[in-house]
Parts: C-alpha cells; sequence; structure tokens
DNA sequence: ATGAAAGCGCTAACAT
DNA sequence: ATGTTAGCGCTTTCAT
C-alpha cells in the first residue's frame, strides 16, 4: 500500500539498513550516498511507519496526560474540566510534546496503570495529583516515569515536580488583602490533600497566627463548583464575625463568591474582597473583575514535559524539582482603595 | 521486559494462535481452552503490545481531531482555543474513541496530510473547516477517512458531517428577538467561509428581507476576540440608525460587544440585545447573562467519532450527514420585556 | 479445534 | 562506508 523502507532502498539502489542509518542519523553514510537516499525519499514520499519503528526500536515516544481529578465516580468522565488552567496545561504540553516527536495520550482520571503497559508510555504528567491516584498504585517498578504538577509523597518513578511557590503568593496575596484594608480574610478551598491547596491553608494559618487572626478555612467537596461555594459563603455571612474577605482555591469559587455576595446586597470590594489562587480569562468578565495568582500554566506544561523526555533519554539527574514564577494580579474584587493598577 | 503472548501460551500449553484468538474472539477455541487461556492472561497480567498489534494487523486504530482554526500563521500554536464549544466536543470525542479502543490524536490546525501517513490514520475529525485546511489537499485517494463538524466541498474522502440546525435556530433567534421588541438586529460574525456562519448570515439576510429589514452584516478578522468584536460595536453604535440587537457568531465577539455597549452607557437589553449563536459557560457570567443557542458539543463530538469508526469498519453507506438538536437558551440579555424564563 | 509459519516494516548488532 | 540478518510481538493464512 504505502511506499516503504524496501521501495526507497531499492530506488537508492542501497540496502535498507542504509536508508535506516541516513534517516536516523545513525551509522556513517557517505554525502554522495545520503544524497541518493533523501532524493529517493522526496521522490516516493516516503514516511516512516512509526507502529515498525515503536515495535522494532521498543521505544514508544508515547508520554500520557492525566488530570488527577475530582471525584472517585467514574461516571464523572470529562477528561478535561473546563478550567482555563487545565486546557492552558494541555495545549503546552501537546505542542511541547509534538515538537519532540513524541504523542500525548489523554488519560482519564481513572485510568489503570495497565494501558500505559498497553501503550508502552514511557512517561506520565499528572496534574494536581492526590498521591492516591492508580497511576501511583505498583508495587514493582513501573516502565514509566512520572512527573507532577503539584508534590506528591515518594515514589520510585517519581521523577519530578513542575510547581509554583504557593505559600509566597499566598502571602503576597494575603498582605495586598491586609493593605487594603480587610482584617479578617477566609479561605474557601477544596481538598486539602492536593499539595497547592495545602500549600495555601498552610501559609494563611501561619499569617494568621502571626497577625493574631483567627483562622477560618472551609474545605468543599470535589469539584469546586460555584454552587457550593455560594453556600458556603452564604454560611460565613452568618457568623457573628464574618470575614471581610474570601480566599479561594479555584476559579469557580470565586465566581460563586462573588455571585452570592452579590446576592446578600453586598458591594464587592467594599464589603467583601475576592482573590483566586488560580488565575482564569474568566475571571475578567465578572463585574468586578476578580483578583488572582497568575501560575503560567503554559510554563508548567512545557517544563513538564520536557522534564520527562530528558529523564526517559536518560539525561541530568533526578528527582527534579522546577519552581515556576508566578504572581498576584490585582483587580477590581480586592481593588478597596481604588488603585489605578 | 514485560510478559508477552509467548509466555500466556507457554502457561497455558497452548500456540500463540490459540491466545491471539481467544483474546480477539476470532477462530474457533473450546471453552476449556479459552478458560485456560484466560487464566493465563490474568495470572500474568499479560498486555498485548498495541505496536506490535497495528504493525501486523495494518490497522492502526488512531483518529485525529483537527480543531480547523482561525489564522493562518503557524505562531498561533494552540491546538484547542478557550472555548468551552471546542473543549466539549474534544472531551466528547476523546471519550468516544477511547470508549472503541480508539486512540485520539490531537492535530495543530496546520499539521500537513503526511502526519496522517505516518501514524496510519484512518479518520480525521475537523472541527468548522472552511475546506481550504491542508488536510483535504491530496489529490491522491487519500488513506483516512473525514467527517467534519460543519458543512464542506465535496471530497473523495469526506465521508459524513454532523451539523446542527443554524438555519432554523437563527430564525427562531430572530423571532425572538422581534417579540422583545427589537426592530433592528445586527449580525457580527467571523469569516463567512465556515458553513455555520454562512447558514447564519444567510438565514439573517432572508428575514431582513422578508421583513423589510435592512441586514447589517460585519465579518470580522478572525479569531474571533473581545476587542474586534467590541470596535465594531463601537462603530454600530455611532450610526445614524444604529442596530438595536446584536447577534455574534462566537462567544468572545458577545463579550466584547457586551462590554462595549456597557461602556457607553446602554443598559442590555434594554437599549440593546445581545445573543450568540454558541452557546458558553462563560455567558452566564456576564451581567446580564447572555442568551444564546446551545449546541451540544457534547453529542456532536460523540457522533463523529461513531460516524468515523463504523465508515471504518466499513458499516453502513456514506456520505452521511446528521444533524443534532440544537435550541436557543433566553436569557437576560435579549429579556427585554421581563419574561421569568 | 488447534498449531506452524510467514509476514507486518522497521532497528540494530554484527559482519565485511 | 555499506550490507546481512535476526529479531520486535503480534495477526492471519493455511494445514492438520
Amino acid at each position: 500500500m504505502a511506499v516503504n523502507i524496501h521501495d526507497v532502498a531499492h530506488r537508492a539502489e542501497v540496502s535498507i539498513t542504509t536508508v535506516s542509518h541516513v534517516l536516523s542519523g545513525r551509522g556513517r553514510v557517505s554525502a554522495a550516498t545520503q544524497e541518493k537516499v533523501r532524493r529517493a525519499v522526496e521522490e516516493l514520499g516516503y514516511q516512516a511507519n512509526i507502529h515498525a519503528q515503536r515495535l522494532a526500536s521498543q521505544r514508544s515516544r508515547t508520554l500520557a496526560f492525566q488530570i488527577a481529578s475530582f471525584t472517585e465516580s467514574p461516571n464523572s468522565s470529562s477528561l478535561i474540566p473546563n478550567s482555563n488552567y487545565f486546557l492552558e496545561v494541555l495545549n503546552a504540553a501537546a505542542s511541547a510534546s509534538t515538537e519532540m516527536e513524541y504523542v500525548l495520550l489523554i488519560l482519564s482520571a481513572q485510568a489503570q496503570p495497565s494501558i500505559l503497559d498497553r501503550y508502552g508510555i514511557a512517561g506520565v504528567l499528572i496534574i494536581d495529583p492526590r498521591g492516591d491516584e492508580p497511576i501511583f498504585q505498583t508495587e514493582t517498578n513501573p516502565n514509566w516515569l512520572i512527573v507532577t504538577n503539584g508534590r506528591v509523597a515518594g515514589n520510585e518513578s517519581h521523577i519530578g515536580t513542575v510547581d509554583n511557590d504557593h505559600r509566597r503568593t499566598t502571602r503576597e496575596t494575603l498582605e495586598h488583602l491586609s493593605d487594603q484594608g480587610y482584617q479578617n480574610p477566609a479561605l474557601l478551598t477544596t481538598d486539602l490533600g492536593r499539595s497547592y491547596t495545602n500549600d495555601v491553608a498552610h501559609e494563611y494559618r501561619d499569617w494568621c497566627q502571626e497577625n493574631g487572626r483567627e483562622p477560618l478555612v472551609i474545605e468543599l467537596e470535589e469539584p469546586p463548583m460555584q454552587e457550593t461555594a455560594a453556600n458556603a459563603v452564604r454560611m460565613l455571612l452568618d457568623r457573628d464575625h464574618p470575614p471581610d474577605a474570601v480566599i479561594t482555591s479555584a476559579e469557580d469559587l470565586a465566581l460563586g463568591a462573588l455571585h452570592e455576595a452579590q446576592a446578600h446586597g453586598l458591594v464587592v470590594p467594599r464589603d467583601l474582597g475576592i482573590v483566586s489562587v488560580v488565575d482564569s480569562s474568566v475571571l475578567l468578565l465578572t463585574t468586578p473583575t476578580i483578583s488572582a495568582v497568575f501560575l503560567d500554566p503554559e510554563q508548567i506544561g512545557k517544563t513538564a514535559i520536557s522534564l520527562l523526555i530528558s529523564a526517559i533519554d536518560g539525561e541530568s539527574t533526578f528527582p527534579q524539582s522546577v519552581i515556576t514564577p508566578s504572581s498576584l494580579r490585582i483587580r477590581e474584587s480586592t481593588n478597596r482603595k481604588g488603585l489605578t493598577a
């Protein structure tokens, strides 16, 4: 059907080994022969069969991408939740993979390790793991390497972490709120089992202690939804001493908080400050716009894939931990003093 | 390294042919032998090597997914634009593929046909094509089948279309606007070369003619952005007889239109009605919420993949055209008379 | 009902 | 510098 390596070899009047050598850059082939081979490849429009290459070379050049999402129920089968952050990490990871001639397989959150064996997958990128994902549960030394976005407890094949300095940006956020005159920020978060929510919560508690504030952490069920956030905010506002600011661990929680605050007749940012620890394009659509921490998902996806590939190729040493720059973006929802930033 | 078919055959005391037969369901194997084989598979945790299967069977079980996006410039390398619609089509297509034991490769908008040969790709799903995408440009009968979301001019390998009845919903939208007392709706659209924008524009013009209105179609450059929409709306409002409603072909255009209208001190829906022909979760976040046509991207992705796979398997006849149900969702931005829907 | 054997298209170790 | 050859792990035709 399609033209194969024999056709090329025949046309170039060389052996298939030579063709293979020319195309892979291995072995030594004279310039003249190389030219002959290249011309034959060109004329025939030859494309190496990738399945044969993978079988023969025993290298799959396939990576897997998993968003270690929310519920355990297999019915929530959406591979990529509707969040700007996830989409941008995926876009960057897919582009980086393609550039390196790797294929990126998108795994469901419930995917079992066996699928990795089946595809001969060499590396896995897991976003926001808790550490109890099926992929981690292999007793024997598995055949794949793992890089995570977010920290996770020790595992032999876990060879890299790409993360942000959430403690630093959380502190920056708290100081910003303080500057704006907010006295009692509360923290609205999902599952503290993820390292980023955990980091935020820790820093928040530390800051409260240092500043003589009573910490107020509401841990919500996953997935983060506007409605659950709204319920939580309703509760918070009913307290004797309601918070005057809310920090949320996800965009949808911030949206829900804003909605509920406004339903209560509160003016944001005057009566309540709102800031999300994860930025998203939707936070610019609300009135007021919502302050958030920009985590640079593009950088994260790109970095994670290159960590993975260099580990697969046996370059550099592991485990590695990369911290990606992040920064607070102050918008209207916490800009009580009318800064013009 | 990993356990292979010989290991299983040895353990079950049968030939590898028998193992293959049992696993694929072909040939006839006695119940007793089947049981032996299955037990061996179970005990060894055998997973067939997928690359070997593909090479031997000459079937790649690989599909490609492409969003035939916006610009021709290869620098806009984002594979999946930040739009709810695309994300949901992709999620559904990926899930459906996985269910059928197919792999779905995400192609960039600039991907060349050669990549399809390389992977032995059997089918391609293209979202919102204009018809001039590289994948269509093969003189000789190519080795893959194409299903599109949106119509496209004849091509031998184009064996299916999944679409909505955009003309019907556009008419429904125009009648709704009319019911709400809007007299002069304008159409804000991107590239009319796509079938859905084309359908909308046609129906809009027909309706204008039937109702003695002057059609006002603004065709914007792609990609659809809030800013370009805002500029267009600014122009529209400066006219002698500005429109009192705007229909947009994309969520971001609606967002931009709303923003600009409000910046001009207009009250939506009172002074200007806004409705998007493509629904998105972000249209619920604005104040007011924005009316839109729900296209059911999940259904579209799912249907497209099953069309593709049944074509690959040689079932049913082609070409096929499937129309997926869609409906107008009336929200605040066009609810001038204070309906309580 | 089961098995032997010939590929699938390539890589890579080993000649020459 | 170039070629021979033995696989990679499976499917599938053809015997038996």
